[in-house]
DNA sequence: TATCCTGTAGGTGATAAACCTAAGCCTTCT
DNA sequence: AGAAGGCTTAGGTTTATCACCTACAGGATA
């Protein structure tokens, strides 16, 4: 209708057509927003960025054949003033937390209302960051834990035989065996898992399981 | 061919208020189709069916708080003639096969170009089957040799519900947590837990929890 | 009817997780 | 040199839960 008022321009990132279409029906619906482009991959993004430098960036956490993550990282370095959302899936504050770390300013969950969406969005382009209460606790917790807010993922506090049991436990390797091959007492494994958990702001044995068969099945690739 | 009075009601049950909203825009675009309803869990879906019968039905696969296959079960035990396409955002024959056999008629992955989606639809709403050639393929394998000697692990050996405690493992839940999730008792997720873990040949915890782990990254998308 | 499969859950003993404490080594800083 | 602090090791205690066994109801099946 009028071409005046439309004045940010917002591209989104996501391989899931059907959820563009909504994200766009939904944006375009805002007088002052409008959707300028989409894309399914981090390099089709990538190049579209560096063509036309929209105002704000949508970006899904999880697209196939790469991560959003290291898109984010990517771009909010080249361009540190163009704000990123990052919508996910995941119920995860672990997710949100790198999101964040590696330069988006906002974190929503795919499964939340629309107007959260919205809220979300403004939020982001008026330059606050957007997150849950409880993701915002968990990284002011990690700050207080931590004296100096470290970039990137807070793997590299651990010690070298932390990292060693962590990776063992990554393969999938139970508290018994890592003592067995490392020659040492279960109650060491213990220590230094209780020790990990604190590090890397873990509840319990399985998500720090989860956690570790992850990262180990990053580092493989 | 379809007839040209715009009425075949569709009802959505999907927890993604804005996934919910593509699929709207894109179902309403075409003449002759549209959208009645959109329900985000299965409860509030089964009430709905009960009251308006819609001509088809298109459902998420992992609902929140309860999941999608079970909903095409009961449904199509009592609406035979109501027809289901299955959406999910798992890139997974298994899920697909499960689907179908609980009575669904179509099986999409949400990653897939809205056209496919509509081509779904159509071929649904007239009565055929749709999915993957692979899926197709792998449901015919199935059929020829029932008892397959099962190299290594296989989840098809899984019955539904330890499917689905399985997969919440792979989120990096534990048990207290997945009981509290599914309204069981944690003893019922430890006779899952049991039976899994025998299933699939695994020795202890931790490597289940490995294993669920690697599953839920690689189909999670 | 008998039988198997699925989902549910209780009971028990063994085991491991969670938390606390601390000692022996290393560095590093003052 | 002495103090301070981090790393690696491990013991002790309490609590949680894992592993294994049994069981029962409902549905499917033969």
């Amino acid at each position: 209708m009028t071409g005046k008022t439309k004045n940010c321009r917002i591209m989104i990132v996501d391989d899931h057509p059907i959820f563009c279409l909504g994200m766009t029906e939904l944006i375009n619906k805002e007088p002052d927003l409008l959707v300028a482009d989409c894309k399914d991959t981090a390099d089709k993004a990538w190049d579209a960025v560096k063509k036309t430098l929209p105002d704000l960036m949508i970006v899904d956490i999880s697209l196939a054949e790469s991560n959003g993550i290291d898109l984010v990282e990517d771009i909010s370095r080249e361009y540190p003033h163009l704000p990123i959302l990052v919508l996910s899936m995941y119920d995860d504050s672990m997710y949100a937390e790198r999101a964040l770390l590696a330069g988006a300013m906002g974190y929503v969950m795919k499964q939340r209302a629309i107007s959260q969406v919205v809220t979300a969005i403004r939020h982001v382009l008026a330059g606050n960051v957007y997150a849950s209460d409880q993701i915002k606790e968990k990284m002011i917790h990690r700050m207080i834990n931590r004296k100096s807010p470290k970039t990137g993922f807070s793997l590299d506090e651990l010690t070298n035989r932390e990292l060693e049991v962590f990776r063992l436990m990554g393969d999938g390797l139970d508290s018994k065996e890592i003592a067995r091959r490392l020659n040492l007492s279960m109650k060491t494994i213990g220590t230094h898992r209780e020790n990990i958990k604190k590090k890397l702001n873990l509840k319990h044995y399985t998500e720090l399981v989860k956690v570790a068969v992850h990262w180990a099945h990053e580092m493989k690739k």
